[in-house]
DNA sequence: TGCTCAATTAAATGGCAGATCAAAACGACA
DNA sequence: TGTCGTTTTGATCTGCCATTTAATTGAGCA
């Protein structure tokens, strides 16, 4: 080959990053200068700092945080991990992990941190630390705990900053932050109860810890009122929409008599209630549904759900500020957040 | 416990991330060498870059990006931008753009991306490119164009890769990559006339672009019916939940007969439906209602909505196909992705 | 002239990659 | 045994783009 590619004139001429030492050089100053006007040091007199912002912002040049922050050994940015189950590839679908999304994104912004998003297969939760390991990312939120307490103990062990959406359990050695999934569960029951109905059916994986926490608020709930607990009633099904479906459909076959359903997820007791429909069945008339989350669409849904309102935006906040204290090396507490029962039409 | 934490060295040393050279050290060879075993050259021996690797993951080493993508100014990093509402706070809400976030976020897994998301407030567009700006992405994409077509062709002279989900329009210099929206009105429209509906609404602001296209297939439709347009029957509302609502009672209070209801999005189609019914129309029988968008919850809608299907998937694959053709310095041409009629029961 | 204080600069640093050159190990062959 | 060639590794130095420390300059003042 007689030639190159050319020399400099090129692609490059046209589209090089501006870097400081341009600015530098378009000053008139050292680099050093430039670096202490952007950075608003007091070591630059105040009028060669307002001209080297100006000429900064009219070149719309911004420093390159990439090498910011390996000089500096910082770094504003969090990882936000959400697991996949590959088996039933269950993807960032149900909306109320999107809405935490939303609400983690709020909190970030905020506080002047970026967020990077990635969603890791739930069997393999070491992944979730690659961001980390590598240096993108000071520390990690995980919406979604499935069932995956080892894994995550491992991680934390491992010293990965990380905190985890889910449920507290024994020997945890991560950080939790999470509803009040048992008073949840319980004022759910408790408000189907008061309504007078006597077989209250459970719809959702109580292998989950989340789910399982409601199962247990619904439990504590029966037993208050002195009605006993059935297992038959109790359906595990997965947190696919379809969910829901599936989980009639066993109720009807197992012929047990019902007047009522709690379940898992909006999502689930939505899909329950058209399914419910097409069996002839009347809601509330003749089976109250009570959902859990409270996502958007709840209110909207005919008829507007009763629901136990995850705190979405307090959520937010609270991972992201536990998160920062891990990051400073401090330790943090695993957190509850207050639930609350939004009764609509769905159940009176 | 008498004693405080371990007294050596060590926080600091069990902390401190490791780096290239101390592997090289506990190795016994050069950061020369680990270099290039980590990196797969074949100026090392097979057998030592075995070694190499398993001290490295043994030891839970990654080369830290950062310092990597300075050296080698590369990035494997894609921002994406949702814009905000200031006014009407409408946040990261609609079902509809968290899924296209989901999509985007598989598509960009799948070719090893990492996705830096972020959130702007559409008055002040300008902040989407900073992710770009200061070096953290190589290009953006941004999830809704709303009515900033002049903010965004900025962005683009400004030579920022950006890919746009969104309505084609003329003097366009950004790529965009939307839905056939005109051919989906036209679709939606054609289904309610074969249904024998003769008045049908339009829900929605026309005024952004994606929503007048549809709206414009609507009247396609309705012309080759040899039916009029009347404008009368077109309500302008916002994107939030309440739109559909609002529209409803506008149009009741414009006392206009209508037979049939085109809603701008899903979830405004949801909401209408239930305001109808709430007013005392049967929906299919008195007004048919189509959507748009088909989000997760349309099927499990009462009654199971009949929508026009975005073609989410494809839509990721292709937002960022054209993104990484735009950051090798090739044009993107914008693409539009066929949409689909998904009828269900909400219309027949 | 000597000295202090403020403003600025030169130079080193951060963690890694790549290029170059040198050194060493190894085998082959005369 | 010595020479040559090949393969593998080491040492060094520079560049990426910024920050920071120590050094330098200039002005003001006794």
């Amino acid at each position: 080959m007689p030639k190159t590619t050319p020399p400099d004139a090129d692609n490059s001429a046209q589209q090089r990053r501006l870097q400081m030492a341009d600015i530098a050089r378009l000053a008139g100053v050292s680099t050093s200068t430039v670096s202490r006007a952007l950075a608003g040091s007091k070591l630059v007199s105040e009028e060669t700092r307002v001209r080297i912002m100006e000429l900064a912002r009219s070149l719309k040049y911004t420093i390159n945080i990439g090498a910011q922050n390996l000089r500096m050994k910082q770094n504003r940015t969090v990882g936000v991990v959400i697991p996949y189950d590959s088996a039933t590839r269950q993807h960032l679908s149900d909306p109320f992990f999107l809405s935490m999304l939303g609400s983690l994104a709020d909190a970030l912004t905020e506080l002047g941190f970026d967020m990077l998003v990635s969603r890791v297969d739930a069997e393999e939760l070491d992944a979730a630390a690659a961001p980390f390991d590598t240096g993108r990312v000071i520390g990690i939120i995980l919406i979604g705990q499935w069932r995956h307490h080892e894994q995550l103990n491992q991680l934390a062990a491992r010293h990965v900053p990380i905190v985890v959406w889910g449920a507290q359990l024994p020997q945890q050695l991560y950080c939790t932050v999470g509803g009040d999934n048992v008073t949840g569960g319980e004022l759910a029951a408790a408000h189907l109860i008061a309504q007078g109905r006597k077989h209250i059916a459970f719809f959702g994986d109580i292998n989950l810890p989340e789910v399982g926490q409601r199962y247990e608020g619904q439990c504590r709930a029966l037993r208050k009122a002195g009605m006993k607990v059935d297992p038959a009633l109790q359906v595990s099904v997965s947190f696919l929409p379809e969910g829901g479906r599936e989980a009639v459909q066993e109720l009807l076959r197992r012929g047990v008599p019902f007047d009522a359903v709690f379940a898992g997820s909006d999502l689930m007791a939505m899909t329950s209630i058209n399914t419910l429909r097409q069996h002839g069945y009347e809601v509330p008339g003749q089976v109250a549904v009570v959902g859990y989350d409270d996502i958007e669409l709840a209110g909207y849904f005919h008829p507007p759900l009763t629901t136990v309102q995850q705190p979405i935006r307090e959520a937010g906040r609270a991972l992201v500020s536990q998160l920062l204290e891990l990051v400073d090396g401090r330790p943090a507490a695993s957190l509850q957040i207050p639930t609350q029962l939004i009764v609509r039409n769905s159940s009176v």
